[in-house]
DNA sequence: GCAGAGATTCTCT
DNA sequence: GAGAATCTCTGCC
């Protein structure tokens, strides 16, 4: 699909995210899901992103990449996965946080070891879908083995907090998250599930 | 060369 | 709600 809408705007960019199929292709093995919740992190000026005041190390390289590129890193023994908006002047990108499995349950529940909360959270849906830094980090979205395409459509939009980033000082109040309201496959909150699970 | 932190997850209380 | 597990990179000594 056409990724131009990542180009400009990152948390318009983000909210747009919401709903698109999500397919990663690893060891031969397919495995896709909605994508259900997102963050942005707006580079240069936002005190909770890891580009904040234009810094730059190898950690953090792939964000002053252009926009489409896959950005991975590693954090307590998880990965992490993000994709880049804007250009190398606005080191800016959308952290993907959950999405509603479709296909490939079986093998979700053989990467995580366990039935069930295989993708609502940051590093869980990255083990599912079999996403690794050393493998997947600096790839471009729809070049390789992980693809997004067009999906369902949010029937509403919650913005929040973002998670984990309590101690950014204003960056912490910063309504930078968004989740379909009434899907259940979101981190943290417990969701009563909308019958359609939040789609239209 | 090493201490410490981090956009997390799991388990137990 | 708190604490441990666990891994890489950064920053400072």
């Amino acid at each position: 699909m056409d990724l131009s809408f990542m180009e400009h705007d990152t948390l318009a960019a983000a909210k747009a995210m919401l709903g698109k199929r999500l397919t990663t292709i690893v060891e031969g093995v397919t495995a896709s899901g909605y994508i259900t919740e997102v963050e942005g992190y707006l580079g240069i000026n936002d005190k909770a992103a890891h580009a904040y005041g234009g810094r730059r190390t190898k950690k953090n390289e792939m964000m002053y990449r252009p926009f489409g590129t896959i950005y991975v890193y590693t954090m307590h023994g998880h990965h992490c996965m993000n994709f880049i908006t804007r250009d190398a002047e606005s080191p800016e990108g959308i952290l993907i946080r959950a999405v509603e499995p479709i296909e490939g349950i079986e093998v979700m529940q053989q990467r995580r070891g366990r039935m069930d909360h295989l993708t609502d959270g940051p590093g869980k849906l990255t083990q599912s879908m079999g996403v690794k830094r050393e493998l997947h980090n600096g790839l471009k979205l729809n070049e390789g083995p992980i693809i997004i395409t067009e999906g369902r459509t949010p029937e509403a939009i919650v913005e929040s907090k973002r998670i984990g980033i309590a101690n950014k000082e204003e960056a912490s109040d910063y309504l930078y998250r968004f989740t379909v309201k009434g899907n259940p496959y979101v981190s943290k909150d417990r969701v009563k599930a909308a019958a359609n699970l939040g789609w239209s």
